[in-house]
DNA sequence: CCTACCGATCGGTAGG
DNA sequence: CCTACCGATCGGTAGG
């Protein structure tokens, strides 16, 4: 019952937002009632919390095959973008909410990616000036801001999925979501690799 | 004072969203109360239209130099772009106001996108495939999903302002926002044209 | 522009 | 896991 509760409070508070979304809108979600839900998690912070921590295990799960992909042979970059992808397209709520703890609780947030965020990005920082220095990387890169644009550019894709439909020309061409995904993998690797 | 109240309410629905922000909270930053709050907007969902329309009033005034960009002699990429940062940067609540938006109601910011952005991004899509056609351009690259990209880009790395400094090294360096700028017009670029 | 007030809903508690 | 209930706050109205 518990994880039924987590995930029902992860689903509304990706759709609605944390202030949105009452408990006794996730209760019922549940087939609950509110006082039910509050003898599970001892308040809506608490809850909310829970979810996150609860995403960041997932983050957590992922990671070994991100650095095992940033140390690998060949195309690192397609296999740590790719990895990126799967992790926030495997569940778009990811996406979603990681938008709205950025936008709502910015100084909880700044804390987060301090923690469980930055370490990887400077990892990749490491891979990119070591290609730099072999040529095989554009050299006026800025590697952290680099990576900076492509978290953005993956995490916003995911977040707005719904709505970019709406920038595209009328339904008769391919999937807008697939033309998305392709084009933004493109964008990130013309502007690492050199030619 | 109508103007005061849409300040104040475009502010703080930006920082807290519309849910988390009460009409006592915007009558409080003008220094007025509730109910004469109400005698300038009908209803809070009212206000809200009236602060995404006045976002989209400056839009307008920004679109002649925007087209203008584009239609321009040369390096009409770096103006185009140039001039999307300039706007969101010169008010950053209304990139977060359109992420929230986004978030919040996407069936209503579909309409929007529609009537507002998808026209300039079909003559900007026009402009890529006579670039192509020329081999200034990627062949590769495509004209609506490179949009998005774009605006994805520009949008999400003003709304994530205050949190991307913390993906960086020690303050050592130069400004976090200004590396990610730069970055940012880089990535657009090199992923656009020809070398 | 105000005071006074409305019903509804909020997060949370008591007690079983 | 429930019913019953709490004070606080919500958007909005009456009336001046």
């Amino acid at each position: 019952m518990r994880e039924q509760i987590l995930a029902a409070a992860t689903r509304l508070f990706a759709a609605q937002g944390f202030d949105g979304t009452s408990l006794a809108a996730i209760a019922q979600s549940v087939g609950i009632r509110k006082p039910s839900l509050l003898y599970h998690f001892k308040s809506k912070d608490e809850l909310r919390r829970e979810v996150l921590e609860h995403m960041l295990a997932h983050w957590n799960e992922a990671l070994p095959r991100l650095l095992a992909a940033a140390t690998s042979g060949q195309d690192q970059f397609s296999a740590i973008v790719g990895e990126m992808v799967t992790f926030f397209t495997a569940d778009a709520d990811r996406a979603r909410l990681v938008v709205r703890e950025v936008l709502d609780r910015p100084d909880e947030m700044r804390e987060l990616l301090e923690s469980r965020v930055r370490p990887w990005v400077e990892l990749v920082c490491d891979y990119i000036r070591k290609g730099q220095a072999q040529g095989r990387l554009h050299a006026e890169t800025d590697p952290e801001a680099y990576c900076v644009q492509v978290i953005n550019l993956v995490v916003a894709s995911v977040a707005t999925h719904d709505c970019i439909g709406a920038l595209f020309a009328g339904g008769t061409g391919r999937d807008p979501a697939r033309r998305n995904t392709d084009e933004m993998l493109r964008v990130a690797r013309d502007a690492l690799f050199t030619r």
